[in-house]
DNA sequence: ATTTGCTTAAATGTCTGACAAATGAAAACA
DNA sequence: TGTTTTCATTTGTCAGACATTTAAGCAAAT
């Protein structure tokens, strides 16, 4: 297939970054093919960003150096198409998001800047508001929970929490909040906000369990009958 | 954009999983474009593994439900090629499996069964042999921690860590293990195998952290030219 | 009654040739 | 010199044709 050729040359840098392919008339007769088959190869290898493709005199397909932020949006969408598809329950979900998230806090109290503080601050602040829409509230706890993680300094965990995080997003927009969840929800905001100020990792481990507890109550209040189907494991506690 | 249609209908769940997307000529027809059009949109969605398609009689281009496996090959892949072209070092590599990979430390404990074991302990032996060759280690090492991160026993976090694990390969693979170094790791994988049969959470937790260090050290002293130009944070610890 | 082989229809895979649209660069012009 | 026009190049799309694969139906032979 001419797209793993490609594919191939790319992984192994054959081909540099922003480097121009050959036209589609010249691959199709470079690898014996008609040039319907070689945009139908381009197409696939766009649809897996590593190529771009601008028309025009000076156009055609160039090798794509794809970014972090990219890949985020890319992971995003996949988390939740996969997570819509296999029908993953809120209680699952969660239990990820925060058991990969509770693994950078240490890295986040030792990394974080004063941007990182302003933005969840600023997202707290929204949170405040008691006219803001279910959904708003959801997207300023995912920016809000997004800072936390950026916190940490690290490109592959930002990408990585980023997915997961957003994945789940439509899973939590089905929960509606009462007031009484949302100043629960905020207050840990604020204490998650202040122990990394204090850079005290230990402590946004905790609060970071006490978030999950919060955030499975609420899902559960909302959804119960979702959450019944799973059984507490009759293993013990360390 | 037909192809983005075609995804939402996915997305939506208006098209459900196995079925069958009408004929690209219907399809041509009924979006107003021609079929060279419709299969350049159904290449890119196949690219996506959003859509099988099977020629024949009875064939035509289906929903593809993911699986999770199949999204961790996926993921692993991209997470490779994003790593390399990005220029990722060692050492933040290494920060973020080993961050991600201490999140579920607590749940790998609870959830654990003997099959994860059985695993971790098979490759323990395996890696016990001192003619492996460096790869064959790496190998091994990626699928004992594979079995540790499966044991959490939540798909979602199984496909995070192991496109994380398996993404950073080919960079572990770049480091030459001297004996003494094998002999560490192996000894904390062992100390890890028990303290999960134990269902200890918070040891294993300390066990990851002294992994991560191990590998850090025995990476800077393959290549230390690369991890020099990362100075340590100036910020306390918490 | 079961198996085997042939035919046929439906669908994707590929090819060919053409034209439309965008775009940058060179040429023509003021 | 600066502006406009023209032009060549390249991707984007279309229409129609043929090749290939596959399932299903049918008929003949065992």
């Amino acid at each position: 297939m001419i797209a793993d050729a490609i594919r191939a040359d790319i992984a192994s840098g054959k081909l540099a970054a922003d480097q121009r392919l050959p036209s589609e008339s010249e691959l199709a007769e470079a690898h014996g093919v008609s040039r319907a088959t070689v945009r139908e190869a381009l197409k696939r290898l766009a649809a897996q960003s590593l190529i771009r493709t601008r028309r025009g005199a000076a156009g055609g397909a160039f090798v794509h150096r794809q970014s972090f932020e990219e890949a985020c949006a890319d992971m995003a969408s996949k988390a939740t198409l996969l997570i819509g598809l296999n029908e993953i329950d809120i209680a699952t979900a969660c239990e990820a998001r925060f058991a990969l998230e509770r693994g950078c806090m240490r890295l986040a109290a030792k990394h974080r800047g004063p941007e990182h503080l302003d933005i969840m601050r600023r997202e707290i602040a929204r949170q405040k508001d008691p006219e803001l829409s279910d959904e708003a509230f959801c997207a300023s706890d995912v920016a809000f929970h997004r800072a936390l993680v950026d916190a940490a300094g690290n490109p592959v965990l930002s990408w990585q929490l980023a997915a997961a995080v957003e994945g789940i997003e439509p899973l939590m927009n089905m929960i509606t909040y009462r007031q009484r969840d949302r100043d629960a929800v905020i207050g840990l905001h604020e204490a998650i906000a202040d122990a990394l100020e204090a850079r005290v990792g230990s402590k946004l481990e905790i609060l970071i369990d006490y978030l999950r507890e919060q955030t499975l109550r609420t899902a559960h209040a909302a959804q119960g009958h979702r959450l019944a189907a799973k059984p507490e494991s009759p293993h013990p506690r360390d």
